[in-house]
DNA sequence: TTCCAAAGTGTAAGCGGTTTCATTATATGT
DNA sequence: ACATATAATGAAACCGCTTACACTTTGGAA
């Protein structure tokens, strides 16, 4: 068995309450106590145990990263990409990073109480019950890459808009006019974000957008790419399209190889994510890229700030996208 | 604050050791008993505190899927797939999964103390120290991707010998006799794996490998993209190529195009991983496909047996791979 | 009805730390 | 050297649950 705070009390010849203060709040013994309490743990094999202390100190630095979603998890790159950096940011800390999909919001606010969870950062479409229940047991949460109307709560969101005027400014630069858009049905708030931007930054430009210059698609390349060519096969095609995510833009990418174009003198294709896909097509995709790394370590920071009960947290944060130019406009 | 136990035997009339029962043995209470409590505990919001019953059992469950591994770990898209798998199976029980990567074995292993882990799932190349100190502590191992000499614990690995065979030989039936592959960098199991059973199979079949007909490369597109044009740039070059991996592969079709080489006429390309953008390519990427979902699976059910202390586990669990026709080859 | 085994329930002692409060040792000023 | 303020330490209660053990019911069989 692991040796208790008994044991390096007993060895070093200190009360356990001394020895639990050379551990957590060093400054409080005397430098000569302390070696004594550290030279016993060490040859002990002596650590604090956790559970053991959650228990008396009444807080378990248990914080977790739901992602709500259906089909990939973290296996979709941008959810991975945001635990990637979430995960580094935890390693320096004491926390511990429970990770989970949460379909059931229901089971999952149960299971956050059973396991003392004590902060949750929320990925993706997260259903308001959820939300609510979490609050009302006092847990901290966090939105990320997602809003909600109505709720009190930190959100951080990458600068959709911004991003969709970087791609369709880039390729008015370029000379385009002409430009379509081939929209994913995925998130209901990413959609209609970049959806919605899209018009917009046309209309600010005093674009016309015609309905045959927006197509719907499943957020697959097959059905990426048959939307691509409905909207390519004609004589009045665009000579530039946007594709919602990157994913979409590799089914354009392939319905204008089909159709014998050339990249990027016949067409123009700009994505959204800048995924690790986008150097491997041919010709790379230019693409927006979403800073996933500031994403992931704000939502740490606003949570951290959450659970420290610090005044003032802010309830919207919106990082920035770059555009990402590559060959493909 | 959260109800305990207590408030609910006072509310049920019960004493606490029966609530307790009536959570985590049932069949050891009366049923009339039994409604009592649930439904005092239901009035309250009662949940039983894991921290607590962890303190009492002297167990935790829970459990840490940990990647050895530098820079991308969880946004690997392979380790992301493990991942997904795993944590759908802990989603079904009652066990916690904590996630993290294992840059510092030292560290690592005394988190692990710390944190009162009783379980780890090891994925990537782990330093043995990590093992010998994680066994020494009472946790389970089970490896993933890897194997270890001289330790004596579970791995669970994917069949790479045979991929190589079932690509190559798919190559070899589509006529190609002249084979070339470009193989990674990347961590030393796989690497000796898949460029060893390159040279084994192309034995087997009575084909000469020539020393030029074999290019290393860094695990990255531009580099895989080099490697092939000095591989495909000259008279005798080969018919087919095989990619140690699919990244590397896409390198390859990059470099082909260029030569203005058609696929999979002029050219044959098989990958390995059958990873996402195995059908984003163009043309698509034949690829051998890994199943990282039954990889998970089993080391969970591994880890399971280990944790129960069951008598003989098995060492080692290969999983077979399946190739994954598409229009490169 | 009586007796006894089996089933159900309660009492209380942990699990390994933290923390309050009381006590003792040390430092400071005169 | 003494009084006093301050720092360091220790004793013991407590965090919320489990479980060994003792005790009480229950339900048959005799």
């Amino acid at each position: 068995m692991n040796a208790t705070i008994y044991d390096v009390s007993r060895l070093s010849g200190v009360s356990t309450a001394t020895v639990s203060r050379a551990f957590s709040n060093p400054e409080q013994v005397r430098e000569a106590t302390r070696r004594k309490v550290f030279e016993a743990a060490e040859v002990l094999h002596y650590y604090p145990n956790a559970i053991a202390r959650a228990m008396a100190r009444q807080r378990t630095d248990k914080i977790a990263y739901l992602i709500c979603k259906k089909d990939a998890t973290i296996l979709d790159e941008f959810y991975a990409s945001i635990c990637e950096s979430i995960m580094r940011k935890v390693n320096r800390s004491d926390y511990q990073l429970l990770i989970s999909t949460a379909d059931d919001w229901h089971q999952t606010a149960s299971t956050a109480q059973t396991k003392q969870i004590e902060g949750v950062i929320l990925g993706g479409n997260a259903q308001a019950e959820l939300v609510s229940e979490l609050q009302s047991q006092n847990v901290a949460v966090v939105l990320v890459n997602n809003r909600m109307a109505g709720f009190d709560l930190p959100c951080v969101v990458s600068d959709e808009r911004g991003g969709v005027r970087q791609a369709l400014e880039h390729l008015m630069d370029r000379g385009h006019r002409h430009i379509a858009m081939v929209c994913g049905r995925f998130s209901p708030y990413i959609i209609g974000e970049r959806y919605h931007a899209f018009l917009e930054v046309m209309e600010d430009h005093g674009l016309t957008v015609d309905a045959s210059d927006i197509k719907m698609c499943d957020p697959d390349v097959e059905s990426a790419t048959q939307a691509a060519l409905e909207l390519l096969d004609r004589p009045d095609r665009p000579t530039a399209v946007f594709g919602a995510n990157d994913v979409i833009a590799a089914g354009i990418l392939k319905a204008a190889r089909r159709l014998r174009m050339r990249l990027p003198e016949d067409l123009a294709v700009v994505g959204f994510d800048d995924s690790t896909i986008c150097g491997m097509l041919e010709p790379e995709l230019t693409s927006v890229h979403i800073n996933c790394q500031a994403m992931g370590e704000t939502c740490m920071d606003l949570l951290k700030a959450l659970m420290d009960r610090e005044p003032d947290v802010p309830r919207l944060t919106v990082i920035p996208t770059e555009l990402q130019v590559r060959s493909s406009s």
